[in-house]
This record gives C-alpha cells, sequence and structure tokens, in this order.
DNA sequence: GGCATTAATTTAACGTCGTTAATCTTTATT
DNA sequence: AATAAAGATTAACGACGTTAAATTAATGCC
C-alpha cells in the first residue's frame, strides 16, 4: 500500500468518524460505530489510528483547516483593515454558527486526564488558523490603521477567545442582552482594538517593531 | 432518612467524586472507582445521582461556587473601582492556577451529545460567579469611575471569556509573548475597559441606565 | 503457475463502563 | 413479632477501548 493510499484510507476513516459524530454526536464516535459505517471491522481502522485519541485529535485538526479556510475565503479580495477584520470576524461566527458541531470538536475539549497536554495539542491545532488573524492585524498595524499597545498574535489571542465566549453563548440560545453574536463580536472587536491602540498623544515615539 | 441526610449523603458522594478525579483525571471518574473510594456498592450512589451526567453537573456546579468564595472573598475590604477589578482578576488566576483541574472542570466541556443543552447548563452554573465581576462593574459605573459603552453584565461576559483564553494558554505553559497570564489578564482588563468606555466628548448626552 | 512471506483484515477475548432489575438487608410501623 | 418500606448489594446486559490470535489477501520469487 503505497503512501498515498494510506492517506487516502485514513481520509475515509475520518469522513466515516466525522459523520458519525455528526449523526450523534461526540458520545457516539467509536470504533465499532464508524467502522460499521465505513463497512470494515471495528479493528481495522487501529491500523490508521492507534487509539480513539489520535482519531479525534486528527478530526480535530481537520476542523481547524475547515476554519482556516473560511477564513482565507472570507479575506480574498478584500481590502483595507476595518473592513478585513470584519470580514474575518463574520467568517468565524458563520462558520461556528452554521457547524455548530465542527466548532465544538475545535474549542469544547475532547474528554482527556492530562489538562496541560491537551491544551498544548489545543494550541498548536489552533496556530494556523489564528495564524490567519494575526497577519491581518499585523498588516493594519503596518499600514498605520491601528495602533496596539501589545503584538498582534496577543491581541489575535484576546479576540479569539472573546469571540469564543460570546460564541458559546449564542449557541446556547443565550443572547447576552439581546444582541447576537453578529452584532456582539464585532462590537467587541472594536472594544478590543481601540483599548489596545496606543494613545498616540502621550506616547509619541514607539519603541516596538511592527510585523509578525 | 431526613433531608439534612440526604444532602450530606450526596456532599460525601461528591467528595469521593472531586478525590477520584483530582487523583486520576476525568476519565477515571466512574460509579465504579468513586464507590470504592466510599467503601459502598457500586450502585449505592445511583440513589442520590440518577447519572453519571448529574454526578458530574453537580461537580461543576460546586466548583463553580468554589471560585465564587474566592472572589468575593478577594473584594471584601477593598475598595476603589480599579482596586476591586485587580482583585477580581487577581483571584480567577490564583484559582485557576492552584487548582487547574477544577477549573478545567468549569471550563471544559464535559463529554456530551447536545452542545446547546450542555452550553445552557454551563451559563446557568457560571451563572453566581460571573454576577460577583458584573456588579463590580455596575458599581464602577454608577460611581463615576469607568463609563462603558455597553451594559455590565456585556462587560462581565467579554471579560471572562478573554481571561479563560489566556489562562488556558498559561496551562498548556504557552506563555504568550513571554507574558505570563498574571500580567496579561489586567493587561485585557485595561484594554477592554477602555475599549467600551464611551468617548464622553462624543458622547455627552447617555441614553442607557447604569446598574445590574 | 506454485509457493513463501508479508501485509491487511477479521474474529475472539479481556477488563471496564453506565445502567437496570432482582435480591438481600436493614429500619420503621403497626 | 409480623409486615411494609427503604437502602444497599449483587447479577446481568450491552457497549466500549484495546490487544492478540486467526484468517484472508496481496506480493515477490522461482
Amino acid at each position: 500500500m503505497t503512501e498515498a493510499q494510506v492517506q487516502a484510507r485514513r481520509e475515509q476513516i475520518l469522513d466515516a468518524t466525522m459523520a458519525v459524530f455528526e449523526a450523534d454526536g461526540l458520545e457516539a464516535v467509536s470504533f465499532r460505530r464508524v467502522a460499521a459505517h465505513l463497512g470494515c471491522s471495528y479493528s481495522a481502522p487501529y491500523r490508521y489510528f492507534a487509539s480513539k485519541d489520535e482519531l479525534l485529535t486528527a478530526l480535530r485538526a481537520r476542523a481547524f483547516r475547515w476554519m482556516e479556510q473560511a477564513m482565507l475565503e472570507a479575506l480574498a479580495g478584500v481590502t483595507g483593515f476595518r473592513e478585513r477584520l470584519a470580514a474575518l470576524s463574520r467568517a468565524f461566527i458563520d462558520a461556528a454558527l452554521s457547524h455548530p458541531q465542527r466548532y465544538a470538536l475545535m474549542f469544547f475539549e475532547l474528554p482527556d486526564t492530562d489538562l496541560a497536554q491537551r491544551s498544548l495539542e489545543l494550541v498548536a491545532a489552533k496556530r494556523d488558523s489564528l495564524d490567519v488573524c494575526t497577519q491581518v492585524i499585523a498588516q493594519g498595524e503596518a499600514a498605520g490603521e491601528v495602533v496596539l499597545d501589545c503584538d498582534p498574535l496577543t491581541a489575535s489571542h484576546l479576540l479569539w477567545a472573546g469571540a469564543h465566549g460570546i460564541v458559546s453563548l449564542q449557541i446556547a440560545g443565550q443572547f447576552v442582552m439581546g444582541r447576537s453574536a453578529e452584532a456582539l463580536v464585532p462590537t467587541m472587536i472594536q472594544a478590543l482594538m481601540r483599548g489596545i491602540e496606543r494613545d498616540a498623544d502621550r506616547e509619541a515615539t514607539p519603541e516596538r517593531e511592527v510585523g509578525a
């Protein structure tokens, strides 16, 4: 079996896993059910994923790639810092609300013992899609459209953390004071962006270099 | 069995569950292990918690109560908006970093199918401890120490969401650009507070009433 | 083609789990 | 003391993750 074939089989297994997950939730995902959906024996996927943990981790990585692609598509052809930031937040919210289960896969922890290890993996998985956001901010800063009091990566983390908090409320049907995530996330982005903007009057000499 | 005795037994079971959880993680929590730690039969706790889900939900509610108490203690005797906000963020971070497993219980989702339902429960469980934060902000606003562009509840949600994102990075050993949560969370709070402050010059007539 | 070796898959098996039902034991009531 | 009720225990079911043995398919070699 060539390497490409192995990869293709892995993708098939992930497809089946995703199907089971989207149909009946995380609890229903088991090697037995995935295999049944795939038409093979319950132990066959072990050749491609050594454990359930590995299987779900691969599935989560895939969800992040999907989010990253949605963001990149939303950015395509959009110019101007404010417009790009708005496109990003729209893509994030649309992705989250149109596929809440995929979103849950990304941001809701899988059951596991080692919190630190799990969190590390999450950070690594998040990195690529987060970078999309980081670069937009860095470009805006380089273009002089926003002046940050912290680095773009930090700002990006803050945005994601805040957006996630709001979106999970929305998914739960809990609109914060009647405002939907569509309205609230841009508000928060604006608040953060204004908040971490340097007060240009007080600090006239920026001592930090821009860029990712 | 009197009602107080039932409650006491429930607390004992939760104690044992917490012990198993802190010793070996969420995966190890099972009725059989909890009962073994308690010295009773594996089916006895079913009289007090109808399902594992119910057991873990009760445990999470307890973790939130613990966080709430830590916050209230941190606020005791502290006056002044800025000082109270700082005390809050310190309490939040201390609690999270000194008991990461309890923290994980609060903010990392339990395995379950129905995301919306689970998220609703999370919001309800969070409410009391979040209210501590909300009231501090509302009081600061009432005292004229901060002028918000949104309601205190929304500001409180934003703060929690952001703090959570940062703290989970810290737990994973991922210091954002070398800054620890202790340094970063206050920065974010400040950024948000500055960001959602009304520009008093442009909007001279606030049309929203203050208070929780 | 026939055969041996290797890869891929399947089946069997172990221990654990959540949960329910039946059984036993304790307690309270008449 | 007999009986009813409540509490706790054991047995049992189906499903799970995982490993090992057994089986089938594929491949290379003569």
